[in-house]
RNA sequence: GGAGGGGUGGCAGAGUGGUUGAAUGCACCAGUCUUGAAAACUGGCAAGGGUUCACGCCCUUCGUGAGUUCGAAUCUCACCCCCUCCGCCA
């Protein structure tokens, strides 16, 4: 969410963000209206308001002094009427004013690239060889089913489309890769472990700005008013929604594990086969609460330890700043880490690196006091580290042999009973 | 699911329907004292919105939402959450 006090001051730097998302620099002019209009609607009803209160604390003296009060009394009632009807429309000005702020997305930050599609995100560094294999590289799925590691039809009888049964090696090394990353984390880079619900309400969707604009992408349950997360990213950082935090607490590091669930609506078709595009695929997450002045010290440091998941895993990757125009919602600037797929032949994305200011936290309401001083809102980011399932398919692709074993990397053998190797049968 | 108890400021914790935006304590800030610190003492200290160059003034907020009333932290109803006991259960 905006500071509607820069965008009333700055209208056209908001405009040019806008602009530079490919979206509609109109909606600031729309959202300044509605919050005239808020305005407006407000002192009305708040100057009747002032003066049935001054009444009403008149009327015991008068009372006491032995006056009679009934007209006031009778007046005041009128009043009280009057107040009602212009306090509701005050608070439809108010609805529509937050609806129309709630949709619009973060600032960007300087250092974001501009452009209008993916084809402009900028490589900011690439580290590792591309993986030479001597023979035809196999897609992650093939080496999967014809191993008997990842069953796609039965997931599909189970359940439905997008859905996989991992299976032995597959299933084994989704754990350990899960354990990998939470010690490396945990470890290594200083971050609280964490397990947090699985399911939200919609409030902590609007928190981290899944709601209202991307109600769709997410699953909802029939009967109770919660919703599956989508990333761990939505209960980890409203774990401190509503609260002012001592300055001291800063900064607050989480990495969690959590499946996360997305509905994909609107990308059918898109990355069908394999286990690239799922309903449901498990992620270790990363979540910073920062101090503002921090917040892009602890961004690079963020991605840095996504990164270091895959030097250990010894694949190679790129990391890329998103432009204006790719940039998600809620980001200011966004890193995505894209890891050599030799079966695809080309970078997918493992990890999205983002640091959201204070957009996450003013919708939130997650704040922090400096000593003797004024709340103000914390910085907060958070990035996969990394997404398992991918992960699982860097591996099975980049480690893959020509008799169709699967070499197992050695920073994760410890986590898998030093077993080398994923046989043939 | 049943029966009780409870949700008040950063925290703890008072609060008779009418100067209660809210006692008191802790924490925090400023000052006095002290070589310095601590202690003690004095004063200050909620958030959000509106308005003002500013001092200030106005509105809202005591879990959430409705209601009663001229006036609600205080009364009524619904819902949410927490605690205790019982039942059920991995």
């Amino acid at each position: 969410m905006l500071d509607i006090k820069l965008v009333e001051k700055e209208p056209e730097r908001f405009k040019k963000y806008l602009e530079l998302r490919n979206d509609n620099p109109h909606a600031i002019d729309r959202l300044l209206d509605l919050n005239q209009t808020r305005k407006d609607a407000q002192a009305i009803a708040e100057e009747k308001k002032s003066i049935l209160n001054s009444v009403s604390k008149e009327i015991p003296k008068l009372k006491k002094a032995g006056e009679n009060v009934d007209d006031k009394i009778k007046e005041m009632r009128d009043l009280g009427q009057e107040i009602k009807d212009l306090q509701e429309q005050a608070q439809q000005a108010i609805d529509a004013f937050e609806n129309a702020l709630l949709m619009i997305p973060n600032i960007l930050h300087d250092s974001v690239p501009p452009g209008k599609s993916e084809e402009e995100n900028q490589i900011v560094r690439s580290v590792g060889e591309k993986t030479q294999l001597a023979f035809e590289a196999k897609s992650h799925d093939d080496l999967g089913v014809e191993l008997g590691l990842l069953d796609f039809e039965r997931a599909a009888k189970i359940t439905g489309a997008r859905f996989c049964v991992l299976r032995k090696w597959a299933a084994r090394m989704e754990r350990a890769l899960i354990n990998f990353m939470l010690d490396l984390h945990t470890e290594k880079h200083g971050y609280e472990e964490m397990i947090p619900p699985f399911m939200v309400n919609g409030n902590s969707m609007q928190g981290t700005g899944q709601f209202p604009k991307f109600r769709e992408d997410v699953f909802h349950l029939e009967s109770y008013p919660y919703h599956l997360i989508p990333t761990a990213e939505v209960p980890v950082t409203n774990y401190y929604a509503g609260e002012i935090l001592d300055v001291d607490m800063l900064p607050q590091k989480f990495s969690a594990y959590t499946p996360c669930f997305r509905s994909e609506a609107g990308s059918h078709g898109k990355d069908t086969k394999g286990l690239i595009r799922q309903h449901q695929f498990n992620k270790v997450e990363l979540v910073q609460f920062v101090h503002p002045d921090k917040s892009y010290e602890a961004h690079e440091a963020l991605t840095s330890h996504a990164e270091e998941v895959l030097k250990q895993l010894e694949l190679s990757y790129q990391v890329v700043s998103l432009c204006s125009g790719d940039i998600s919602f809620g980001a200011a600037k966004c890193y995505d880490i894209n890891v050599w797929l030799p079966g695809q032949q080309a970078y997918r994305e493992i990890s999205s690196c983002s640091n959201f200011e204070d957009f996450q936290a003013r919708r939130a309401n997650i704040r922090f006091r400096e000593k003797g001083g004024k709340p103000q809102f914390v910085h907060t980011l958070n990035g996969s580290g990394l997404a398992v399932g991918r992960t699982l398919i860097a591996i099975f692709e980049n480690y893959q042999q020509e008799d169709g074993s699967i070499l197992i990397p050695k920073a994760l053998q410890v986590h898998m009973k030093g077993v080398k190797v994923i046989p043939k049968d």
